[in-house]
DNA sequence: GTCATTTCTTAACTTAGGTGAACGTTTTTG
DNA sequence: CAAAAACGTTCACCTAAGTTAAGAAATGAC
């Protein structure tokens, strides 16, 4: 289970045994059931995540509706904005599959990164990286109808459409259940006829 | 209109005249006029811009078509991410107004970051406070209708309402000019009745 | 100032997504 | 294991956005 984590840092930085074994005496891996809610509306929370196996997923609830803005699987990493804010949470966040996750809190990553300054350089590039990313997810978004960016999902994260309740992508797509079923049967049609 | 900088800067951390000497001597002022192309797709560019008065746009050309993803204007700061990727940009950047600009490369800025590391700590900062709006902003319009958006729009951004042309608007919204006109058209019908 | 271009709006028609409901299937739960 | 709940699909009907086209208004170029 640690090496998971141990391969993803080594495509950013390389650490000595004693630095892994630092994280591990962090004691931060956590087995968690599907279903759990990781943080609510209205929480106040330090906690970073990092999915090591499984699935976690990020809605909004507006108007009674859940509206799903995000899955973070395998080796993404996730801080909620209402930590970097330090303000309440303004959504959910849940455990879509039984996962292991990686949960870090603000302390635990001063003590690592004054400890090992090579953590922050880590950190830096990540948020880096995953800025560019959202910028052009949102592009794509934007930029497609509700069919296109269905047919994005399945070139560029096949394993969601498989591993996620429809319910959940449609929402994530932008539209209902309902929409999503008919443009799956609308695709299977033009690539019969 | 240096001042307009340093007011902005001021927010972040404090400045000595050296160091405002420093920035100055950078010689990064300029006047940009309207329709000016500031980056093409395909290009590679290490300029990042900071907005001191007016308003650049960038946008996608998806089969024939303009797509708008983003418009800067007042005191905003923007890195492309073809400048973060170092890959060649996928869109355009233009000026909709005549603008002053504060145009870097990534060698002015390792400069600046060296001598006054205390730059570095006011860029980390404006990244954070950047990829946070940036998510919620995804969120919003993920969550929102056509019409829903344009409201919020009006809320947050009643400026670029006014000195935005109004296809370049309907676009950022994720809709055809002639819709956006209707969407007016049902507000104030509303507003009326 | 005039002509050409671009921009904005309106209209009629088409299309895709929303809504409400029904129904079969799967998953939970006691 | 059985009842209940949640889930996925289909349907008929509604609504809002896309499309095509035309014309008015604003802007820019000479």
């Amino acid at each position: 289970m640690h090496d998971l984590l141990f391969d993803f840092i080594s495509k950013y930085i390389s650490l000595t045994d004693e630095e892994k074994d630092a994280i591990v005496s962090l004691d931060i891996f956590h087995s968690v059931k599907k279903g759990t809610i990781l943080l609510k509306e209205g929480q106040k929370s330090q906690e970073s995540y990092f999915v090591l196996k499984g699935c976690i997923r990020v809605y909004y609830v507006k108007s009674g509706e859940e509206k799903t803005t995000a899955f973070y699987t395998e080796m993404d990493a996730f801080t909620p904005h209402c930590v970097i804010n330090k303000t309440p949470s303004d959504y959910f966040i849940s455990c879509v599959e039984d996962s292991i996750l990686l949960i870090s809190n603000s302390d635990m990553e001063a003590e690592i990164n004054s400890k090992f300054p090579k953590f922050e350089i880590m950190c830096r590039m990540l948020s880096e990286e995953l800025l560019a990313k959202q910028q052009t997810d949102f592009d794509e978004f934007k930029t497609s109808s509700p069919e296109q960016r269905y047919l994005n999902l399945l070139q560029n994260r096949p394993d969601l459409v498989q591993r996620v309740p429809q319910h959940q992508l449609a929402s994530y797509l932008g539209i209902k259940p309902q929409s999503l079923s008919r443009v799956r049967a609308r695709i299977l049609e033009k690539n019969k006829g």
